[in-house]
DNA sequence: AAGTGGTCTAGACCACTGT
DNA sequence: CAGTGGTCTAGACCACTTC
């Protein structure tokens, strides 16, 4: 139990709006547990918060100090989309443009980008040239989103993805599966794919 | 461009403190990007900032509506480190706990983990009992550390994981690597291996 | 009902940095 | 050098939650 606001203001000579700034940020990060009345407390299971950073790809690849690529695999309009976990809310008989690319760095391939987008709510993406700007960041561009989800995981390589990325059928790829919508419309969906070999790194 | 704080606060009605700390709040969010004398701008390449919670892994299987099970795989002291890609900091001679163990959910292979802790800033650790606590909360709750280092990545099941995990050898496997430091000493480095069909999920 | 954190105000000084 | 954000102060009211 630490004291309340009032009290480590005096303790340490300062304002309270001082030490209120100082325990928020804390309890941001997760080290202390704060409830009106009941007082703050060192947390007792601490939870470790790490902050990902999700760039555009491009910036990725140059943050890591490699030459960008990139390469459109495919492009289409299907009425139907495929069914996809996190998009119950994908609109039953909306037009979704359907985009398999490949990010590469220093000419290596680097990454199988698979993305869903709602032509609903960005019809003009259907006019963009999508074989120069990545639909990541035409979207990124064009596109405001209210929220989004992530979802890490491993998976096996697929046929397709194991031609383009130069490994084995069934060999370990780091994914990332991004969603994001305005409000309550799903906007796009993306699965990228990494090669094993593939790290995201965080500090806390 | 956006305005300045002082405009911002005339236009919006409110004190330049009440401006700052929203503008505050979205630069970190990465949504702007501020600068002192140059101003507020809206980020050219927004980043999407994503905070992932790493909690004890009791309190991962827990919070998935499961009930939690612990096994010590093995456990030794060695002297002379197995070499890890982040250690180089790692003490040439020190003594070093090597603990694998295997983390249950309903009874069912969860996680793996696979630690080691430097003796010399955790001395303690050698009475412990980890076939009761996990090295995992028993570190939580013994040891505090000032920063750590987060790796995700994917990677294939070795023959003995693949073993506890109930998987194939050289099936895909989540990995998380995580490393802290008190000041500029080691004190634990652990891979935690998860099922390809682990999902660690996040909002923004 | 009372105590705690959450937020805001009006004002001030400072640190950094672009010009 | 001047303009911007960064931080702090002293005070106030409010919202929530436990007692």
């Amino acid at each position: 139990m630490i004291p309340n606001e009032v009290d480590l203001a005096e303790e340490f000579g300062c304002a309270r709006a001082t030490v209120n700034r100082a325990l928020r940020e804390l309890a941001r990060s997760g080290v202390i547990d704060r409830r009106r009345k009941a007082g703050t407390r060192v947390a007792l299971n601490p939870v470790r918060r790490a902050t990902l950073e999700i760039p555009v790809i491009r910036q990725e690849v140059e943050g890591r100090g490699g030459t960008y690529g990139y390469a459109l695999l495919s492009r289409e309009i299907v009425s139907s989309p495929a069914d996809m976990s996190d998009l119950a809310a994908w609109p039953e008989d909306a037009h979704v443009l359907h985009v398999r690319a490949l990010h590469l760095s220093d000419g290596r391939p680097y990454a199988h980008e698979d993305r869903w987008v709602n032509l609903e709510v960005a019809p003009e993406i259907e006019g963009a040239d999508l074989g120069e700007v990545s639909a990541n960041e035409w979207l990124v561009r064009n596109v405001s989103y209210s929220r989004g989800r992530i979802v890490l995981s491993a998976g096996a390589a697929d046929a397709r993805i194991a031609e383009v990325l130069g490994c084995e059928s069934g060999a370990p790829v780091f994914q990332i599966e991004r969603t994001t919508w305005l409000h309550e419309t799903p906007i796009t969906w993306v699965r990228l794919s990494y090669p094993a070999s593939h790290r995201l790194s965080t500090s806390i």
